[in-house]
RNA sequence: GGUUCCGUAGCUCAGCUGGAUAGAGCAACAGCCUUCUAAGCUGUGGGUCUUGGGUUCGAAUCCCAACGGAAUCACCA
């Protein structure tokens, strides 16, 4: 039972005794006691006025003064105003601590049997990843992370988008301007050399409108009828028509992507429990449609075409087949739906995609409902705002585009040069260095990414490398990799300590008691933080967490107190804090280092 | 124009199921390495929580409106 939950049950029985008036526990107030006044947690008297019929002082201190002689684990109290600051007594913060202490698995939330799927990621095959595909990607991993924090079942998946005229245009470009050309003869990564012929398509698309222009075209016009536009096209029919020599260069071009993309993924510390191609999930969803019309819920255009009318809901109509019986996006993302339900059994499904997209997973769940889905209602889309640059947005057709192969490499080389000047890891090999710096670079990437609310636009100024100094991922692995130091050191000495030490005959000091106040809240973070599917609440919660340790640690000697009792309830103290830590950044991806 | 989202310190962000004097970091300034790691700690300055109404004991938080910004409203994905 969490403190809070423990106050609202005894001042419910207190208000119960004092002014013979029931109310439901859930619906008092109870909130963490502000810094700068005594007290562990505190009772909003406000809205019990009515019942009480007196001064909010008058109503604090008969409540406060019920508690303290009724409940032994209330020590104290004082009123401000219509606060009523209730004082735990110590016994009951060790407990506390113990309990914490004593479950291994502390922070992981009991099973809830549910099936979720998270799809992230799914990115196009014509250029490597971008700055923003790993907001996507770190929000998707991190979000089912904490889902299974959460007690849940999860599957990891993305769809890979593979076909179209993207890489049609990118194919084209390689024949034109790199016939020959493989990631072994050039050195480059599979996903860059595909993205620079994708480039170079554009630049060839540009000189050919320019000159068709010339001509006496216009300009809007051409950007449709410049031949490499057609010829793309075409390659995209012939695709379709199962063209061999089409088909080959496609696959070869799309495994380069992909071997590139994995390299990616893996410096990230990204996978996939399932993958799916669009090649082969691009003709799901047309016997829905078949369905759809039955039911009465599509109709058909004089052309053939099949639609969806939406206007009664707000919104427009919307196509789910052409006229010549092909099918579009929306159309695929209903078939595909349809069958991860059904065959995985979920009891929910949550999609990170950006939130340029708002629109249409609002149409698609809509759709789904009008097909009978009940399931339609346990879709969640995960809608994340963009990256933008101090210019704006970012624009390839300008170069601001932010690499993210190049920005974790820059990242990792900051790490380097920091922890080079500090000079603390000098006894270690390079291999190990290395592995540290990866770490560390990572995780201010990480956590940077991630302390921001997915919902909002944030901002990243690529002049100003991400810091590794305040609220940081850095300054959370450094915390760590303190205590473990502290732990090393107590071993060498030969100090060991168990959960028994915790029920010796100490009592926390006042830091102490709002550190395992903090640890204590971490299933509560948890729980908010899976119900708003935000593992930036995580994130802050953990910065919060070290952030007090710090100044616990600065004006403590921890391993300085003569008293082995004492010394030995701070080792535990601080190793779980440590525990919290890990668990709360595992939640992000980030891995905390024992030094740096 | 319709719909959705956002607007908090010079900058980047927390806080938002209503509660006490709105918090961090960065940047600026002043201190602290004879100590278990200074990627740290302590202090100073910095705010009309975009604006205006409403709800009430009480609003950054909830409701309405205005202003500013973003996204979207394709036989693209």
């Amino acid at each position: 039972m969490t403190p809070e939950v423990f106050i609202q049950n005894q001042a419910a029985a207190a208000i119960q005794s004092l002014y013979g008036a029931a109310v439901n526990p859930s619906d008092l107030q109870v909130q963490v006691t502000r810094k700068e006044f005594e007290g562990d947690y505190t009772l909003v008297v406000f809205p019990l006025l009515k019942i009480s019929h007196s001064a909010p002082e008058n109503t604090g201190n008969a409540i406060g003064e019920y508690l303290v002689s009724n409940v032994p684990e209330i020590q104290g109290f004082n009123c401000v105003k219509g606060f009523l600051n209730i004082l735990f007594s110590d016994i009951y913060w060790k407990e506390m601590l113990l309990s914490m202490v004593e479950d291994a698995d502390y922070g992981q939330l009991p099973p809830t049997g549910r099936n979720i799927m998270v799809e992230f990621s799914s990115p196009n095959t014509n250029k490597p990843l971008h700055l923003g595909h790993i907001r996507n990607n770190l929000l998707g991993d991190s979000v089912s992370r904490l889902l299974k924090a959460g007690g849940n079942n999860v599957i990891k998946a993305t769809l890979v988008n593979d076909r179209g005229v993207h890489i049609c245009k990118s194919m084209y470009a390689w024949q034109k301007c790199f016939e020959g050309a493989t990631p072994e003869s050039t050195g480059k990564k599979g996903d860059h050399l595909v993205g620079d012929c994708y480039v170079a398509f554009n630049d060839i698309l540009n000189s050919e409108v320019e000159q068709m222009v010339k001509e006496g075209m216009d300009k809007e016009l051409a950007k449709k009828e410049a031949p490499c536009l057609k010829a793309a096209h075409e390659m995209l029919v012939k695709w379709e028509n199962g063209d061999e020599a089409v088909r080959d260069l496609w696959k070869t071009m799309n495994s380069w992507v992909l071997k590139g993309f994995e390299q990616t993924y893996d410096a990230l510390g990204i996978s996939f429990d399932k993958v799916d191609f669009e090649s082969q999930t691009y003709l799901l969803g047309k016997e829905l449609v078949q369905k759809g019309l039955q039911m009465g819920v599509f109709t058909t255009d004089p052309d053939g075409s099949v639609w969806c009318d939406l206007t009664g809901d707000g919104l427009d109509r919307k196509l789910v087949l052409r006229g010549d019986g092909t099918s579009v996006y929306i159309t695929q993302d209903l078939g595909t739906a349809e069958r991860r339900f059904s065959q995985y059994k979920l009891d929910s499904h949550v999609y990170v995609v950006g939130n340029e997209q708002d629109y249409h997973f609002q149409v698609l769940k809509l759709i789904l409902k009008k097909l009978g889905f009940d399931w339609a209602d346990q879709i969640y889309h995960l809608s994340y705002g963009m990256v933008e640059l101090p210019e704006g947005k970012m624009k390839s057709r300008e170069g601001t585009v932010v690499d993210a192969d190049d920005l974790i490499e820059k990242m990792v080389e900051e790490a380097r040069t920091t922890s080079s000047e500090s000079g603390k890891l000098a006894d270690l090999g390079a291999e190990e260095q290395e592995k540290l710096f990866h770490m560390i670079g990572l995780g201010a990437l990480k956590y940077f990414i991630i302390k921001v609310d997915p919902k909002k636009t944030m901002l990243f100024n690529p002049k100003e490398s991400i810091d590794f100094n305040g609220n940081t991922g850095p300054f959370i692995q450094y915390t760590h990799a303190r205590i473990c130091s502290i732990l090393r050191k107590a071993a060498e000495q030969g100090i060991s300590f168990s959960s028994e030490d915790i029920s010796q005959d100490v009592d926390p000091s006042a830091k102490e008691v709002r550190l395992i106040k903090l640890l204590g809240l971490f299933p509560g973070k948890i729980s908010e933080a899976v119900a708003a599917l935000s593992p930036a609440i995580i994130a802050n919660y953990s910065y919060e967490i070290a952030k007090d340790f710090n100044q616990y640690y600065h004006d403590t000697q921890i391993l300085k107190e003569e008293d082995q009792a004492v010394l030995r309830f701070r080792l535990c103290l601080i190793s779980l804090v440590a525990r919290v830590l890990v668990k709360a950044m595992g939640i992000l991806g980030i891995e905390l280092p024992e030094r740096m």
